[in-house]
DNA sequence: CCCTTACCTAACGGATACTAGGTTAGCCAG
DNA sequence: CTGGCTAACCTAGTATCCGTTAGGTAAGGG
């Protein structure tokens, strides 16, 4: 096999593991036993188990970052636009079960690796609150009751996102529109409100 | 020092421990030496790493599935019950932050702990949806349009707490009502929406 | 004076990231 | 065809870490 196929294995693989056992519970064994290969093959592609996973993370980021790129901005109504955005990016998961997996591993056990961890999301997040920034009325959002308002939204987005995610490739059977929905019934009432500048619910 | 105080001495550093490196990444070594301890006395009072990690799971939340049974249910309108639920969450893990940290932590890389972590929450998830069955207007949300209604917003509330939450303990300067503020706004307006009939959002 | 209780030192065994060095198979110049 | 070079892959380790255990010490109470 060439160098590159033989990567390409390896990296499928390697997403795998790291998604079924996290960071510290893939083994590189592992890693190399599914990519039809031994271990040392692994360490003529990645210098180090951490190179490795870094580069995973680089890409499957990368991939759902331009998911939103691509499907957010428009001039169509922002509900539509927000609805195909998240209809997009579930269509992802449903493409690559594990790199969402992997990516929504908090923790690794690793100081460094959670550090970097750390950082490639947050470039994803610094690439994607912009193109909500954007948006009329997000200065609602931003300059609400709630003091860091839009990178609380972000958090809640993404809580809501995620959890779904990994209860989706628990239940296979689910539809993507199913999922989808309740995604969009979950996050757009709050932002509609928001953004039309409707108020909060006040804090008794 | 007391065996029982020993003990508790432990478990909080376990927590600690747990939270921060995830179960793999836990060191026995590292939780005896925060207990002021070698690690051989971990195990006169646990009969192993796993034994010491359900025995955290079962403790941190059985008393977070108390927070919901005693503040959900009652005569008060439905949102106030829902913001009092909230808040005294978000309280729990101010008071508890590695607690928290611990349980949300999806994976461990043991299939075994994988499941122990899984077969407690479940046992959570069925102690508390039941509270949310018996709102009024809850079969709304079950027979809704999403087919597994109930267990799907059981996934939204969860990923939301669970993001604030994490979040929070990076941010501890945010006052609690900041946050409780916007979960409620996250979540409450599409229960509202869901429990009075109103309908969800149409997917084009 | 003994026995229990809390704790220790020292080590074993297994797993794991990573490496040194060799083997095979195809390709290409002569 | 042939000899040698390269690229893909291997066997066989090494060093380290970690969960766990065996067995012992020391202090305090009865």
């Amino acid at each position: 096999m060439t160098a590159a196929a033989r990567r390409e294995v390896i990296e499928t693989a390697a997403t795998e593991v790291f998604a079924e056992r996290g960071y510290p519970g893939a083994a590189i064994d592992e890693i190399a036993r599914r990519s039809g290969v031994t271990p040392p093959v692994v360490y003529d592609h990645f210098a180090s188990k951490r190179d490795l996973y870094r580069r995973l993370l680089e890409r499957h980021f990368a991939e759902l970052r331009e998911v939103w790129r691509r499907h957010l901005p428009g001039d169509d109504p922002p509900r539509e636009r927000f609805a195909r955005s998240i209809d997009a990016w579930f269509a992802y998961i449903e493409s690559h079960p594990f790199a969402g997996l992997m990516l929504f591993r908090e923790a690794s056990g690793d100081p460094d690796v959670d550090a970097m961890h750390a950082e490639v999301a947050a470039r994803s997040r610094a690439a994607i609150l912009p193109l909500f920034a954007a948006e009329p009325g997000a200065e609602g959002l931003a300059g609400s009751v709630i003091g860091e308002g839009l990178e609380m939204a972000w958090v809640v987005l993404r809580g809501v996102l995620q959890g779904l995610a990994i209860w989706w490739t628990d239940h296979p059977g689910v539809p993507r529109e199913q999922v989808v929905a309740t995604a969009m019934n979950s996050l757009w009432f709050g932002f509609e409100r928001v953004t039309e500048g409707e108020g909060w619910v006040p804090l008794d």
